[in-house]
DNA sequence: TCTAGGATCGGCT
DNA sequence: GCCGATCCTAGAT
């Protein structure tokens, strides 16, 4: 699920107006058996509740006091999984996004708290129908699918507390075409 | 109720 | 590369 998340469309509509990335980085937290997922062991609390719901809802937590980090849940009612967006690569409401975050366009939206900051995402969207355009955030595809070969797995990143689950190759990303591997 | 620590970021050296 | 900001969450008491 992580790989097929990249490359789609993140979109969101709020009262400023659209804005959407292409993702391109996410890692995958494998639930009750992930010593790196909110739900390890089976923790079921207030703040993963919509981890434990059902698949292609918002799962919005705070970091560090300061940031907010997207996921997307990704199997349904009982097991506890999801997809961390990580980067996305802006395609539309560049403007709006560079005002979110003050301007610097070089990092917009090269990590989850930023990505959030870019979209105005926050823990008030826990929970959102990421399928369905009326809930002001969802995932969209315009046909673009990235080649297994551009796919990139590695570590994820600030787990290092999971023990040997942080060094599972569960972070995937890929870089655009350079022309010449076409 | 108390406390330790975190799926990060940005400024500074 | 290092470090502080900042506050919620989860687990312990």
């Amino acid at each position: 699920m992580a790989r097929e998340l990249l490359g789609k469309l993140l979109i969101r509509r709020s009262s400023e107006g659209l804005a959407a990335l292409r993702l391109a980085e996410v890692e995958a937290y494998l639930g009750v058996d992930d010593p790196a997922c909110h739900t390890f062991g089976g923790r079921r609390t207030r703040r993963t509740a919509t981890m434990w719901g059902e698949a292609g809802h918002a799962y919005v937590y705070l970091v560090y006091g300061m940031y907010d980090c997207l996921n997307v849940v990704t199997v349904g009612e009982g097991h506890p999984e999801a997809v961390l967006i990580r980067g996305g690569i802006p395609v539309a409401g560049e403007e709006l996004m560079l005002h979110r975050r003050q301007g610097r366009r070089r990092h917009l939206a090269d990590g989850p708290g930023k990505l959030c900051r870019a979209l105005a995402i926050s823990r008030a969207d826990d929970g959102a129908d990421l399928c369905d355009p009326a809930s002001g955030l969802w995932i969209a595809q315009d046909g673009l699918t990235i080649p297994a070969s551009r796919i990139v797995a590695a570590p994820r990143v600030g787990v290092d507390y999971a023990g040997e689950a942080a060094a599972w190759p569960l972070r995937f990303s890929w870089s655009p075409a350079t022309g010449r591997d076409e």
